[in-house]
RNA sequence: GCGCCCGUAGCUCAGGGGAUAGAGCAACGGACUUCUAAUCCGUUGGCCGUAGGUUCGAUUCCUACCGGGCGUGCCA
């Protein structure tokens, strides 16, 4: 369908004058199905040829010739509708999926250039909170796009490892934390103790100043803190390693705030000889007004340094280390300012590469009554989430497949796919309000939709095998000649668009930074191939009709489970 | 106060400056001796926050206002 369309570009270009990349930008898909798979409005055209649209559509559809991918061409109001040939475009991809299999919407030559992706980055020896989840998933979905587009890519984690918080955990570890507790459960545990801790520090303020004393132990590396810390560190990182585990999601590297502490030094000298910094109340700051933002502190009066300058110093290695094309924060929206900021200050460092530099926000989770907050307590854990969409998967595959012979695994699909995918359907700035009910529910527009349609694929195709007066795909490569009684019904017409859409999805997820643009894609496509289940049989499909039938639910199958794959979910095959 | 983001059906949300603004949920009615009913079909449901502006054309872009969220020098 991207040649297509691109042919559709090539030729009104030839008839207006137009740029070919200008033309492609003007192209839209009709609002019905029935209009054509690609629109180009002449309103466009009006001004310069001073006349109607109407007429300029009728003018440039009496040009253009139909070819063997060009069905038609036809003017209708002011559009020019291009409609690609059905059969020909059946011929031509059909094929080509099912010869990829998985391969298939990869792009098949890979590029030198290098996408960072910097997502996830918890904190450590905090719980991993339903809050968390939104950055890794969004995260993993990019990554995920972008290999498939061909770049080499870096995910990081970006660990919370590293800043005041250890000073309290290690008070309140000192004070009152048992080793065999720790040992036990150490995220939960450790979550205990930083509740605690705000819990005393409200009727003895002392607490904090000790806290800050203890992190300023760790920042002059006595032996005791640091003990303590590698400790927690350790400990914590093992549990999120499971998790992320559990979800199939794999960092290239856990370099975190840690990490740049020998840099940080050289850092702040940077900014300093470069003139951007200077001292105010004993802090060091940049100012960074004339650029329309407020300052922003670089050092603490106490010579502590910041979050800024640890995200400046993880920059510029990265830039060193990588050669980075791109390097994309996954991060919460609520620090926009940050970003700006620091891209703001790579600038003015003389760095030309902080125009490659990009924060992709995302809206906060909340509870119906306020947010949440690890201080107060006031978290889900996401495991728990996790947990209970799969039991409730698991109960409903008990009584709606009772006979299905592994039912943790599929329930372990579709339980993580519907939290995933409910967190990447809409548009990641909007903030989500967290809600059981909604996590739960397993019908509409839901991971287990998409799942379902692919696991009635598979069944068919599974079918198929076991009878032996039909042929399963894969198995008959004659099939393709076959063309009689060819897509006889608007269902099967509608599937096979749809499906030629996946690559541009791909393509228009990544630009956009946007994973909600390929669940709704998968959505979409699953629905047509509910439509077309009910309304065209296959196993029983007249002998004319059934191979080409196969052909193209294998085709869906395989869209279905690549497209899922990029959202970093499974598709059962039975569920 | 200032800055950024959001405002579309009862609820949750799609909507790539263009054709009659669409889904899911909820409600109601229908379809399982037929490839898995986690499905499908139908009905009900809209001053696209308000007022201006730009444009041949604005839910979409701009401005102001209203409402909500977030941020705004020693957390991250």
């Amino acid at each position: 369908m991207l040649a297509f369309r691109e042919q559709i570009s090539n030729i009104l270009s030839t008839l207006t004058g137009l740029d070919a990349a200008e033309a492609a930008s003007y192209l839209e898909i009709p609002p019905e199905p029935g209009m054509g798979e690609y629109s180009f409005p002449c309103y466009l055209l009006a001004r310069q040829l001073r006349k109607a649209p109407q007429a300029i559509a009728s003018e440039l559809a009496a040009k253009i010739e139909p070819d063997r991918y060009l069905g038609k061409a036809i003017s209708e109001g002011p559009y020019l509708n291009f409609y690609v040939d059905r059969l020909h475009l059946f011929k031509q991809l059909i094929p080509e999926i099912v010869r990829m299999g998985t391969a298939y919407g990869k792009e098949e030559k890979r590029h030198d250039e290098t996408i960072v992706v910097d997502y996830s980055a918890p904190n450590i020896a905090k719980p991993f909170g339903v809050g968390h989840l939104r950055s890794t998933v969004i995260g993993n979905a990019l990554c995920r796009l972008y290999i498939a587009l061909g770049y080499h890519v870096m995910g990081i984690n970006h660990l919370g490892d590293w800043g005041t918080q250890f000073g309290k955990l290690i008070v309140a570890y000192r004070r009152w934390g048992e080793s065999s507790k720790l040992e036990k459960d150490p995220v939960h545990y450790l979550y205990q103790l930083y509740v605690l801790f705000h819990r005393e520090a409200e009727k003895e303020p002392d607490l904090d100043e000790e806290a800050r004393q203890w992190f300023r132990k760790l920042e002059m590396n006595d032996k005791e803190a640091m003990e303590i810390w590698e400790r927690f560190r350790g400990l914590s990182l093992e549990e999120f390693k499971r998790i992320y585990n559990f979800l199939g999601i794999k960092f290239d590297s856990f370099q975190g705030e840690s990490f740049y502490n020998h840099l940080l030094e050289d850092t702040i000298n940077l900014a300093v000889g470069k003139g951007l910094a200077r001292e105010s109340d004993g802090a060091l700051l940049a100012d960074l007004e004339p650029h329309g933002m407020p300052p922003c502190l670089l050092r603490k009066k106490d010579g502590a340094a910041l979050y800024i300058t640890r995200d400046l110093a993880a920059a510029i290695y990265r830039h060193e280390q990588y050669h980075f094309q791109k390097l994309v924060y996954v991060v919460g929206a609520e620090q926009t300012l940050h970003f700006k900021q620091l891209f703001k200050i790579i600038e003015l460092l003389g760095y030309t590469w902080s125009k490659h530099c990009v924060h992709v926000p995302f809206g906060l989770i909340h509870f119906k009554d306020g947010r949440m907050s690890t201080r107060e307590g006031n978290v889900i854990f996401l495991e728990d989430v996790l947990n209970r969409a799969i039991e409730m998967a698991h109960r409903i595959i008990q009584e709606k497949n009772p006979d299905l012979h592994d039912k943790e695994e599929a329930a372990r699909m579709v339980g993580l796919g519907a939290v995933i995918f409910g967190d990447l359907i809409n548009d990641r700035i909007k903030d989500i309000e967290f809600d059981w009910d909604k996590v739960l529910d397993f019908s509409g527009e839901t991971a287990p939709y998409v799942q379902y349609a692919h696991a009635r694929i598979c069944s068919i195709l599974r079918k198929a095998g076991q009878d032996g007066n039909a042929v399963a795909p894969e198995t008959d490569d004659s099939l393709l000649l076959s063309e009689t009684g060819f897509l006889s019904d608007p269902e099967e017409e509608q599937l096979l668009i749809t499906m030629a859409r996946f690559k541009e999805q791909i393509r228009r997820s990544a630009a956009d930074y946007r994973p909600s643009h390929m669940a709704r894609y998968l959505v979409d496509l699953a629905r047509d191939f509910n439509k077309f289940y009910h309304n065209c049989p296959v196993l029983n499909a007249p002998e004319s009709l059934r191979k080409n039938r196969f052909l193209l639910i294998e085709g869906v199958r395989i869209v279905i489970k690549n497209g899922l794959d990029l959202l970093g979910i499974e598709a059962p095959e039975e569920m």
